[in-house]
DNA sequence: TATTTTTGATTGAGCCATCAATCAACAAAA
DNA sequence: TTTTGTTGATTGATGGCTCAATCAAAAATA
C-alpha cells in the first residue's frame, strides 16, 4: 500500500539502518543490500533515494552532525553562566540517544572515512571547531586564553578518548562517570588558577 | 632472484602495506591485491604466507600491539621513580614511530574491527588493560586508590583522544603538546591531593 | 461521480566489475 | 632433486548499480 510522500521516512530509515549496519558489520562488511534489508526495503531504492554507496554514507554522516548539534543548541539554549555552558557541551556529548553502541561505532567510521574522503574530513572539522571553539568560549570566561585553550584541547581529547573506549565496552565506563571525569579535569584546572 | 630466508622479510613488508593500504584506502576498500602491490610481491604470496585477508589483518593488529608493548618495555626498563614510569607510559605512547599517520588509522581500524571480530576485541583489551594497569601502578605511589583508578582513566581516554585527533591534523597537535597536556593533567592531579 | 491519466514508490532480475582464494608451474638455492 | 619462493592464470562469489516493469494513490477530465 504505497502512499505518497514516503522520501523523507524511506530516507530515515536507510540512514538509520546504515547506522546499524555500520556497527555489527564494520565499513568492509557493509553491502547496500543489508542496509536495505534492515530498512524493509529493495537495495534498488536505496540507491534510487541517495544515488550511490557513498551518497549515503555522506548523508549518514551529516545525519550524525546535525543530531549532536542539535544536541547542543538544546542544552545551551538553557545555559546562563560560563559555568553552565561547559557543562551542557560536556554532558551533550554523553547524551543517552548520542551515547549509544551504534552511534558510537558510526563516528568511529566516520572518523577513518575523513582519511581517504575529502568530504567527510569537512564535515569532521566542523564537529572538531565546534567543540573546541564552544568549549574556548565558556573557558575564556574563567581562565587565561592560553590556559583555556590548552584546557579546551585536553577537554575535548578526553571527551573522544572515553567515547573511543565506550564503543569497545571493554572497560565499562558509564555516562555519568564520564561526564564526572571531564567534569574534574575541567573544574580542578578553572580552581587551580582562581 | 629468490634468496632463501624470504619468510619474515616479506610478512614484515606485506604487515607494513598492510598499514599504508588501511590508512589510504579505508578498510572498506581494502584488497589484497593493493596490499600485495605495496609490498612488492604478488597477491598469491600474501595467502601464501598468510592464508587469508583476515589473517593477514590479525597479524597487522598483533604487530601493532607488539611495537607498542616494545616501546614501553625499552622505557619503563630505565624509569627508577613512579614518576618517571608515568612519563614513560605517556611519552611511550607519543613516540615518533607509533605517533604517524598510517599507524594511528591502522590502530583506528583495529578498534572497528573489535566490535564484530572476537579475536580482534581480544587482542585490543589486552591493550587497554596494560595501560589502565601501567599508569594505575604509577600513579598507586602518589595517589589514593580510587582517586588514581580514576586518573588512569582519564588519562588513557585523553592519549586515546589525542591519537584520535592527531589522525586527521584537522587540529595540529605534535607530540609534545600531547605530551604536555597529558602530564599537566597527571601532575596537577597529584599536587592536589599531596 | 465515474473514468482516465499521471506520477511517485517500489522491486526482481541481471549486467559488470572486482576480489579473495586456488592451483599449476617455474626458478633458484640447498 | 628436494625444498623454498614466487607468480600468472583462473574461478567462484559477491556486490554496486541499472533498468524495465508494476502498482497504487492522486489529479485531471468528462
Amino acid at each position: 500500500m504505497p502512499k505518497i510522500g514516503m522520501e523523507p521516512v524511506r530516507r530515515r530509515a536507510l540512514i538509520t539502518a546504515a547506522i546499524e549496519a555500520i556497527h555489527d558489520r564494520g565499513m568492509a562488511g557493509l553491502t547496500m543490500g543489508d542496509i536495505a534489508k534492515r530498512a524493509g526495503v529493495s537495495s534498488a531504492l536505496a540507491h534510487h533515494y541517495f544515488g550511490s554507496k557513498d551518497h549515503l554514507l555522506i548523508a549518514t554522516m551529516r545525519h550524525l552532525l546535525d543530531e549532536l548539534g542539535e544536541e547542543f543548541r538544546r542544552r545551551l539554549a538553557e545555559a546562563n553562566t560560563p559555568e553552565a555552558r561547559i557543562d551542557a557541551i560536556i554532558e551533550g556529548n554523553f547524551a543517552p540517544c548520542q551515547f549509544q553502541p551504534t552511534v558510537i561505532s558510526a563516528w568511529l567510521a566516520f572518523y577513518m572515512q575523513a582519511q581517504h574522503d575529502a568530504e567527510a574530513m569537512r564535515l569532521l572539522k566542523v564537529y572538531l571547531r565546534r567543540l573546541e571553539s564552544n568549549l574556548v568560549a565558556g573557558l575564556g570566561a574563567m581562565l587565561p586564553p592560553a590556559v583555556a585553550r590548552d584546557t579546551a584541547r585536553g577537554a575535548a581529547a578526553m571527551i573522544d578518548g572515553l567515547w573511543l573506549r565506550a564503543a569497545l565496552k571493554a572497560t565499562d565506563v558509564p555516562a555519568e562517570e564520564a561526564i564526572r571525569l571531564v567534569r574534574d579535569y575541567v573544574s580542578s584546572t578553572v580552581k587551580r588558577h582562581a
